[in-house]
DNA sequence: GACCGTGGTTACATCTTGTTACAGAAAAGT
DNA sequence: ACTTTTCTGTAACAAGATGTAACCACGGTC
């Protein structure tokens, strides 16, 4: 869990709805964006780290369904829909669209909070994206030394090794979730960002030379396991983690 | 995201809507156990990989409140609630426990379909069961010595023997499970969350070898002993058993 | 433009696992 | 006891997944 307050964006175009709501959230830890419609919503998107998105709905404009396809599809952050209407086509749709929860207006602010609190709470449980790098973190793992500000990684002499920015990355994801299984899928995305070719070997190609590079015997490797069907873990210890 | 369908444990009192929801859910492609009691659901977590659970919070016996508390503590799996009170009060104590969703009856299972589909995709978005692998958990077991979080299995002496994933997926079950009868079914369930096949042979196999590389006398196994028509059951003495 | 490092693609050897087949063992039937 | 049926063990095979060398395209340098 952060040690910062999430940020959460409150979109109703009803300005007493949207304040109130806003007010109620901050005094109860939160960070708080407003914004009265799905324009300006993407605009704070663009500008801020959001961490959940409250959504109205039925608003005049772009209409809340499109905002919030759209975020799920971009994954950016988790969505929590208010919805005027108690009838549950409304409401189905919107789980089926992907959003994380609903509350039907008129909404009890005590159980708005639940809800974001338990949204955040399995959002937050795993990192999402990359968190922003500490200053002078250091990642320790098996006699090796990764400095993640420099990008250098160093042996347990201090010698120097050369990682491609490729090789980084896909270190840097495995540190920073191991023990975890990652498919290739999951760590096409998390290095690159780039969304799977239909046969993609790229990510074995890079595993096989990170091995070469910090594995004693890269035939049989000790720290970046194989899991058969499933991807990749990194079986090392790895202290001074980042608390993510 | 796996590609099996997800198993669903249904737990609830009441037969008739435990048996129409099991059917409905898995017309829809779902995989499905069920249970009347609190005990009797903790049999069937015990026992297979459940990748999420629906729960009657009112039930005789230990309260469904109870042990969704302990579901979400042990990480085991994703909760949505079912309540039959529309107060308030009980959805948020429910959600502030730490269930996933809650839905109040009676329910529309389509409704409740997309609930799940919701909590699933959030949930499975990173593997789940991956429970959090113990720093340096060690089990210990008739002069062989397993390191869970490094997946590997060394001798009386010391010697490291290779296990496949599949191998140390099922060494790891049994271990955790010693003296527990295991069907096949359970077994497959259990390491790789597969369903049976009809003609299924294929963990006979995987013991076959697996015995072929822990048993001192393959033909002869002390370790992991078949029960005839039943399944096979670990009969080592296993120490620093983990919690899970 | 030649050179170089990087990283995706291809190709092929190797490894893992499910399936099949058949022999043997255990239970059930007679 | 003998036969039949059912279940289990495992060798052999095949499909599919993985490891990695080799190749090539691309962008950056000099």
């Amino acid at each position: 869990m952060s040690n910062t307050a999430a940020h959460i964006l409150v979109v109703d175009d009803n300005r007493d709805i949207r304040e109130q709501l806003g007010r109620y959230l901050q005094k109860n830890g939160l960070r708080v964006s407003l914004a009265e419609s799905a324009a300006e919503a993407r605009k704070v998107l663009a500008a801020a780290a959001i961490d959940l998105v409250v959504l109205d709905v039925m608003m005049p404009g772009e209409d809340g369904l499109s905002l919030c396809r759209h975020l799920v599809e971009a994954g950016s952050a988790p969505v929590i829909l208010l919805t005027a209407m108690a009838e549950e086509t409304d409401r189905i749709v919107g789980l089926e669209i992907g959003a994380d929860d609903y509350v039907t207006k008129p909404f009890n602010p005590r159980e708005l909070l639940a809800r974001i609190k338990a949204v955040l709470r399995r959002t937050t449980s795993l990192p999402p994206k990359q968190a922003k790098v500490q200053e002078g973190e250091m990642l320790h793992f098996d006699g090796w030394a990764l400095n993640v500000a420099r990008r250098e990684l160093r042996d347990a002499n201090g010698v120097s090794v050369a990682l491609s920015s490729g090789e980084y990355q896909l270190l840097l994801t495995f540190l920073r979730r191991p023990g975890m299984v990652l498919s290739r899928d999951q760590l096409l995305d998390l290095t690159s960002g780039r969304a799977p070719a239909v046969f993609d070997r790229s990510i074995d190609n890079q595993v096989s030379r990170l091995r070469r590079k910090i594995e004693e015997d890269p035939k049989t490797p000790k720290l970046i396991i194989t899991v058969w069907g499933g991807g990749y873990t990194f079986a090392g210890k790895v202290s001074g983690a980042a608390t993510q």
